[in-house]
RNA sequence: GGGUCGGUGCCCGAGUGGUUAAUGGGGGCGGACUGUAAAUCCGCUGGCUCUGCCUACGUUGGUUCAAAUCCAACCCGGCCCA
């Protein structure tokens, strides 16, 4: 006797379930003899019945344009859309620019501030963007070419039109208990930080977006299993057969403790170049690198090596080369190694690190005023700082005072300017 | 709406008229060490092309030689009551 979710999963295909945390509801595992109520159960029943039907299933992802890029957390997500694209399904991307300006209240501890349409759409193009429209399709996270394998549609279309009755409807299909009971909603309300009502709306509103969409599933991070089980409840009350809920791991950020998050600073953003990438990945955490290895490459963690070190720079060079080629990872991976290896970063100067031009800099420059203005410290007092601690260098050579003038540009050219153990920049002439 | 308590630097949290950029912790950054990291140890942690000058303790105004600390109004939040 195996447990219900145990043979939903063992009837599902290996592309679908890899890295997968939570699909909901489980199977009935003995119901395969009865399809079209089966199809309600089991997602391989339901699979079955598109195959059957020459109908592909509509998986719904929805993504709030609350950040200004996309990083290797939503990734994952992204990823398992494609997967269900390349078996030859439809993706429904959905753009939150209505919900974005609410705010998901989930995994807040506060209040979220609310963002204005400019911000979003700007959000949202460039969100877009990074997800493959207008690069190599290749390397595209999601299929934007192939006919019918997917719809991008913004969530205003149908929310903001909303009028008050259907509000009240939606309302009315959920009760402050179920609200309550959400893990958010609960510790706030238990240590009695403010929920603000609209609050309450998001759910119902990510859920109102499956019955507009008629999603089959919806994928989501684990997170999102109320969220996901709001649109159900929707779907039903509509008529409609209820989604399927897939949720993935939260991917854990580069301090290995919190969730990758922009505000938290400990993201890989999918826009970085691959040095930047590289390096970073390079050093995660041990314990985490199985699990980048399996939520965010394709690689078989079994033909692996054991090593850890091996294993981290596999799973970084790995992930460097989705994004950004082979040939890119290579390099990026060759001159991490160089800079590490050189000694406070002498190998500098062979390898291929990121130019920064010097033409926001005024010449006479003092060192502290030259890694402010080219923004590689955020305040100048910052740079005296970093410059004071030791965390300075150029061409190899540590710079401990701050004060240091420089005549001209022309003095500089060419020279690597280091801070700290990662970040280099090699100055160039403006022009 | 009424009562009450509270709003301090990235976060938490001391401080209740005067050597103050404001104790402490967390986080972050830098340095040493290591297989990168983690752990550990050390340093830094408001801004400014900075031997000095600015701006800061919810907001605005007031008292005072002097305010985060006293007063007033306002804004925001928790709790209790309605």
């Amino acid at each position: 006797m195996t447990s219900a979710p145990e043979s939903a999963l063992r009837q599902l295909p290996a592309w679908l379930t890899r890295g997968v945390a939570d699909l909901f509801p489980a199977a009935m595992g003995g119901a395969i003899d009865a399809p079209s109520s089966a199809s309600q159960h089991s997602l391989a029943a339901r699979l079955a019945e598109a195959e059957a039907h020459q109908r592909p299933l509509r998986i719904k992802l929805g993504i709030d344009p609350t950040g200004a890029e996309i990083h290797l957390g939503h990734s994952l997500l992204f990823r398992k859309l494609r997967a269900f694209q390349d078996a030859g399904h439809t993706a429904v991307l959905i753009i939150g620019d209505f919900t974005a300006r609410i705010g998901d209240p989930t995994g807040k501890s506060a209040t979220r501030v609310q963002l204005s349409a400019e911000e979003v759409e700007a959000n949202a193009s460039t969100y877009l963007t990074q997800l493959g429209q207008g690069q190599d399709p290749e390397r595209a996270l999601l299929d934007f070419r192939t006919p019918g394998r997917l719809e991008v549609r913004r969530n205003s279309e149908w929310l903001a039109g909303l009028d008050l009755p259907r509000v009240i409807e939606l309302l009315g299909i959920s009760t402050v208990g179920q609200m309550l009971a959400k893990d958010d909603f609960a510790k706030r309300y238990g240590s009695g930080a403010p929920i603000s009502l609209h609050e309450f709306l998001y759910p119902l509103l990510q859920g109102y977006d499956s019955v507009q969409v008629e999603a089959d599933v919806e994928l989501g991070g684990t997170d999102q299993k109320f969220n996901v089980a709001r649109g159900r409840d929707l779907q039903r009350h509509f008529g409609q057969s209820p989604q399927f809920g897939l949720l993935l791991p939260i991917l854990p950020g580069l301090d290995g403790v919190q969730k990758m998050s922009k505000s938290l600073g400990n993201t890989v953003g999918l826009g970085e170049d691959p040095l930047s990438m590289y390096s970073k990945l390079e050093k995660l955490s041990d314990a985490l690198v199985d699990d980048y290895l399996t939520l965010l490459t394709g690689l078989d963690l079994a033909a692996l090596p054991a090593n850890p070190r091996e294993r981290q720079k596999t799973m970084a060079l790995e992930i460097t080369r989705l994004r950004h080629g082979e040939q890119a990872a290579r390099q990026a991976q060759a001159d991490a190694a160089t800079l590490v290896a050189g000694a406070g970063g002498r190998g500098a100067a062979e390898a291929e690190v990121p130019e920064v031009s010097l033409a926001p800099v005024n010449f006479p420059a003092k060192a502290f005023y030259l890694l402010s203005a080219l923004d590689l410290c955020a305040t100048s007092s910052e740079a005296r700082r970093q410059i004071q601690g030791g965390g300075v260098r150029l061409d190899g050579e540590k710079v401990l005072d701050a004060n240091r003038e420089f005549g001209s540009a022309d003095e500089l050219n060419g020279k690597v300017l280091q801070l700290g153990k990662k970040t280099f920049r090699r100055l160039v002439l403006p022009g």
